[in-house]
DNA sequence: GCCGGTTCCAAACAAAGGTTAAGGATAGGA
DNA sequence: TCCTATCCTTAACCTTTGTTTGGAACCGGC
């Protein structure tokens, strides 16, 4: 996926909705973008500190997350591609957790003084980055409810539909049987709230019952329908419908 | 708290690190408001509607929930007078979570087309009100990684925390050994994604350690060094201070 | 082709939390 | 005053998840 198609898919996100007209549009695809690759399970930004730009994912994966003070990491969210996971940081100066990429990435970086500015001179587009982050916010939502209330099993595959329904919306076409899934099964652990040995047994049981295979960075689906039936997937929260 | 103080504690709050100049505060102060009186335990806006104001609490305390396909109930958050806790629906048009009161509370309701009018007009305080919406993010992200990663006494005991230094933050003074806490022990429960005969179990214990009694809707701190110790609450995630 | 690290897998046992069930306290209304 | 509803409390038992541990498989670098 290259600069174009990402900003591509930025674009067609921040569309929904909030209506930018044409100047606002090549007003975005003007911003300065400092493209950079990253090795795979590298810090981007951390914990405690005061960035100067925003990062947009143009190829690869990332995670933000945040470590107790007994040392325990819980994994907040998994990014892909056209998403600006730090956005945050425009509003928020000092970093409340750890940006991460999970395999080698291409991100590009937008300071955050060219950001401010074009949200300034464009309220179209403040609107646009704005919704953005409400729809971050609202991910975390239902992952405080996965995490909550669903029985570990659940947990795991409700993780992997959102992932699934979310790269859908960038890449189009119809939903895929096996799609990609870089966790190990002790980020699997970390992300659920659970050890890497119950995340295995969980993994294993799923595979004997025929549900889903989840291994080797890939999810399998084997039944979509008890699948579903065991996620209670419901994607409203993603707000990606610009109808409703 | 009557609606010039509640007023004072949202502008103080929204002044931090943005710089509202007087012209932005004049503009807030003249947002038409519309003031109504809500029974405890009364829906506000509920999952699936398309609310067409915000709500800002004059006095009393709300919650934000999430009930699953199966019937179980999360709590998402904890909200408390000068707070807008449906700010998000000023870009989120359908609603994904409920928001309620949990006592007889004071209400003061903000057309969206007045918010949205004024965060054109005046960047300012668009990007003011953004940032509430990004702390509000920057809480969620702490609850995940409480109700994930931590066992359920320091689950209870961080929330109590939280909710102290919140409202220490729009009351001001020093931290009180007693503060409101007006959860029943089901709620309590459906905050920390455990049952309620667990909560009494959990509740029952930090009595008897002689850590804190948490009854009727209250909590009495009774060991000051063993609480922090085992809450491990750092507030730095509700960016208050606007000089970090 | 070997080596050291990571990841995955698995079993036995321990602890935390869920389930069911039932009695007791409290407060507001008739 | 009694009645009723809600909340709190407790106990016994069961299920899920954590802990500890060890071994197998895989992979990149030498």
């Amino acid at each position: 996926m290259d600069r174009a198609s990402v900003l591509a898919s930025l674009l067609r996100r921040l569309d929904t909705v909030s209506k930018l007209d044409p100047a606002d549009i090549a007003a975005i695809r003007s911003l300065p973008i400092a493209v950079r690759h990253w090795e795979g399970a590298r810090a981007i930004v951390s914990d405690g500190e005061r960035p100067s730009e925003c990062c947009l994912i143009i190829e690869g994966f990332c995670i933000r997350s945040k470590t107790t003070e007994a040392g325990q990491r819980q994994i907040l969210s998994i990014h892909i591609p056209g998403e600006i996971p730090d956005l945050q940081s425009l509003h928020l100066r000092r970093m409340d957790h750890d940006l991460a990429t999970l395999v080698p990435s291409t991100l590009g970086f937008i300071s955050h003084a060219s950001l401010l500015d074009l949200t300034h001179v464009r309220p179209n587009v403040a609107d646009a980055l704005w919704r953005d982050t409400l729809i971050d916010s609202a991910i975390f939502r239902e992952w405080i409810v996965n995490v909550g209330q669903r029985p570990a099993p659940a947990r795991l595959v409700h993780i992997a539909l959102e992932l699934r329904e979310r790269l859908l919306a960038i890449r189009g076409g119809t939903a895929p049987a096996t799609f990609e899934f870089p966790l190990t099964q002790e980020q699997i652990g970390e992300a659920l709230g659970i050890t890497p040995v119950h995340a295995n047994r969980i993994i294993r049981q799923l595979r004997e019952d025929g549900i889903v295979d989840v291994s080797r960075g890939q999810v399998h689906v084997l039944d979509e329908t008890r699948l579903a039936e065991l996620a209670q997937f419901d994607d409203r929260y993603l707000h990606q419908d610009p109808a409703v």
